[in-house]
This record gives structure tokens, C-alpha cells and sequence, in this order.
DNA sequence: AATTGAAAATGTAAATATGACACTTACATT
DNA sequence: AATGTAAGTGTCATATTTACATTTTCAATT
């Protein structure tokens, strides 16, 4: 009986295990996607979300992790497991069931360790490239799933620099939900969660006026994550 | 380099691929989950979830369907992915990454195929015995799912028997949340929706006065199916 | 036939949240 | 000093939410 039972471990077809990661980045005005050149020459000058491996002895997170890093540098992204893709012939090569991550950086921070290091470039995800097998379908599940946190969680802040203004956090959730927001309802609303301190200082530069800049209440961010917030009205959820 | 491309894969460890389903009953009172006894002489009286192998050519989703369609005899249940497991030692025989779906059936349509035919049985969730490897993590995912959707789609119904009545409905999200919901504002609210059409027949039996019951009405229920409904004020998402 | 008990059904008023809308302020540039 | 541009702010009408208690129905019991 037992040896039936170790039997059917061996019996199964196994199976290539790869971590794919969509980078989202919003650069202030669009909301961006990183990818990556792919050197093979089977494919002609196709983008690639961030891809690779997983290795034994690691965790899938661990590993998506590992890639992202290997890939751009990055390290402490805030990254989110979306879900499995396993279409039998999503790559041609050879079966792959790859497991999908999402995470969210906020573009100027990173702008340089990127660029220089590696061979990977934003692009706004309402005009990308050709990407490589189902990165696509990938993409649109994690702007749906983006769409989805976001309404309701304070998971926007993710994507801004640590000192931020209204306008800029409005754009935010403009391009993430492809609306206009008015401008007194959206401040409204969002300073009534107390989820923002006001700072003295203001962003130079952008606007003649210059606006205040806000930070987390990095206490209450915490606590709240997981509450639910209700940010934008009658969000839709469908492409 | 093409060979070199083509090397990277079969330079990788292959894993095995398993499903999992975790499938929920609501038989008017309690939220249920479906398990099965395994047969395995390693594991004293451990219960599990529908699980089964990834077979080659098998859609993912195609293969939990096939594998909750062995166990249980089910057919053309509400199947929606949950996420990919693949802590290196979850299943101590071998590598092995599960991707976990959920389900959702009306426990008296389907009892007497299930309990037949099948070594399965419901428990309800707030009281599960010990079970597989890392079934109890998936368990607790599924239920934040389930919570998370049914707060805003109309999911719940594939919990109920295609007729019923306004007290069950309440039930059900009662059971689901853990909360107890003001009647008159609860049915206020779900029939704003104007998701439910109101039979002339009665429920008889339960109580002496007997509940109308009620049907979906099913062109705007495919239509709204995807809309954010807002049934449950201020979900708690945190278990 | 009358009584009882248990769950179903129903309405209202106060508080809160939302959505629509337009003018003033600050300041860098000229 | 004048100008232009984006930031910042308030009100009112409407919709939604919450809190809360009584009446109705009918099977079961006497």
C-alpha cells in the first residue's frame, strides 16, 4: 500500500516551474510597465515581463524575488502572487506552468539602478510592445487584479515616492482606473481615511503654486492595509 | 545561441504539478467544506481536499475540474483559481506545486451523488479535522476569497438551491462573514438589486409561517455578475 | 375551535456619505 | 505690475446607511 502510494509520485509527469513578474511603476503622470529585452533569436525583438527559473530548495515568492532582483536590481518590492498560467502550449518550447507575481515601484527612486545595470525599459501600459508567449493575458489579469486592491486599499502609496502630493495621488488613481476624478470630492475622501499627514513643505517646480506634500501615517497604514476604503465610487471591474 | 537558449531548459529541475479544490457547501445554516479521506497508511485519518495530478495537454483548470469530477462526481461547478502553493517541503514525498481552486455547490442538489458514490463528507469550516500537507493554509486563503467576493458579486447564489428564500440568503452571508445583519436593511438592500424575482410559493416546513421563495433573475444576474454590488457594509476582509 | 409560539414581513426617521458644481489663492514668469 | 497656471477650498441637494419594534401568518397544541 505504501509502496502504491510512492508509486504514483512516480508515476506523474512533471514539469517546468517558472516565476514571471509585472512591474508596475507610475512615473507621476502614466502608469508604466517594466520589461525586459529576451535574447533569443527565435523571437524577434519581444519584451519579456521579468522571468526565470525556479530553482529547488526555494519558495515561489523567494524566487520571484530572486529574478526581479537579478533582472533590475530591485530589492523590498512589495510583490503579490497572481496567479498560475498553465496553458499546455503556452511555451512552445517545452511545457511550463509559470506562476505569476505582481509588484508596485515607485519609478524615480529606482530610475537609474535600472536603466544602467540591465536591459530593461517602461513602457505605459496602454501602448506596450509585443510581449513574449502570454505575457499579455498576464498583464491584463494584473491590471484588473491592480484595479481590484487598489478601489479598496491604500495600495496605491506603493507606487509614489515617500513624500507625495494630492494632484500627483489623484493622477494615480486616474491612470489606474482610466476616470477623470473631481478634484474637491477625491481630496475629500481620501483626507477623511487620516491616512495623510500634511507636511510644511511644498513640491517646487511642477506648478507656479506649488502644492503641499503628504506622507503615511505610517501607523495607520499599517493597521488600515486591510481595512477597506472605498476609494473610488462604483469602480468597474471589467476591462 | 539558440542552443543555448534551448539549453537553459533542460538545465532546470522539473516539478510535479498538482491541483487542489476546495469546494464550498452552505446547507442552509453553516458554510461546509467538501473532503475526502485519503487512503494513505503514512497519514493517520488525515482528510484532504479534492487533489489530484496535472496529466500532459490538460488545461489547469481543466484538470482540477477533471480531478473534483473523480472525487466527487460534480459537474460544471462555479471553478475559480485560487493561487499556486510551492513551499519547497509542503508535500514531504516530493516537490511538488499545487494550484489550488475553489468551488462553490448547493450541498442538497448534489448530497446523495456525493455521499454514495464517494468516500467524501461535508464539515462545516469552523470546525475541520486535521488535513493534508498544507490544505489548512489553502482552506483559510479560500475563505478570504470567498469573503472578498461575495462582499461585492453575487456569488453567494451558487451556494443556494436554485429557489429560496430570504432568511436562507441572510443565512448564507452570515455564515460567510460572521456577522449578524439587520434583516430589514439586509433585504432592503438585496432586493434593490433587483437581482431576485419573488414566486408566488412558500418555503413550508421550517417555520410555521413559511418564507416566500425567490429565483434569480438570470439575464441580469449573467449581466451584473461582474458589476460591484457592495452587499455587506464595511467587510471586515481580516480573518 | 381557540390559544400559543415561532419565524416572516414590513416602515420610518436621523445621520452620514456622495456627487455636482465654481471661485479664490499662490506664485513663478514675463 | 500683470499674467497665466495649477492648487486649494465650500455648499447644497440627493442617496445611502443605520438603528430600531410591531404586526402577520400559520402549524401545533390544548
Amino acid at each position: 500500500m505504501k509502496i502504491n502510494f510512492l508509486e504514483q509520485y512516480r508515476l506523474q509527469t512533471k514539469c517546468l516551474i517558472a516565476l514571471d513578474s509585472i512591474i508596475f511603476g507610475f512615473d507621476g503622470t502614466d502608469l508604466k510597465l517594466l520589461l525586459v529585452k529576451r535574447g533569443i533569436e527565435t523571437e524577434h525583438d519581444t519584451w519579456s515581463l521579468m522571468g526565470g527559473w525556479l530553482s529547488s530548495n526555494e519558495t515561489l515568492e523567494g524566487a520571484a524575488q530572486r529574478i526581479v532582483h537579478e533582472l533590475t536590481g530591485l530589492d523590498d518590492v512589495y510583490l503579490e502572487q497572481l496567479g498560475a498560467f498553465g496553458d499546455p502550449i503556452r511555451d512552445p518550447v517545452e511545457r511550463t506552468v509559470s506562476v505569476a507575481y505582481f509588484a508596485l515601484i515607485n519609478v524615480p527612486n529606482y530610475e537609474d539602478k535600472i536603466n544602467h545595470a540591465y536591459d530593461a525599459a517602461w513602457f505605459p501600459v496602454r501602448d506596450l510592445p509585443e510581449l513574449l508567449f502570454d505575457h499579455l493575458e498576464m498583464v491584463k489579469s494584473a491590471k484588473e487584479r491592480l484595479k481590484y486592491k487598489a478601489a479598496f486599499h491604500p495600495i496605491g502609496f506603493e507606487l509614489l515616492p515617500e513624500k507625495f502630493t494630492l494632484p500627483q495621488l489623484q493622477n494615480l488613481y486616474e491612470a489606474i482606473f482610466g476616470v477623470k476624478i473631481d478634484k474637491r470630492n477625491f481630496s475629500r475622501k481620501i483626507l477623511s481615511t487620516n491616512l495623510l499627514v500634511k507636511l510644511k513643505e511644498k513640491q517646487k517646480g511642477f506648478s507656479k503654486k506649488g502644492a503641499f506634500l503628504y506622507q503615511l501615517d505610517a501607523e495607520r497604514y499599517k493597521k488600515d492595509f486591510n481595512a477597506f476604503l472605498n476609494f473610488i465610487p462604483n469602480p468597474d471591474m471589467m476591462e
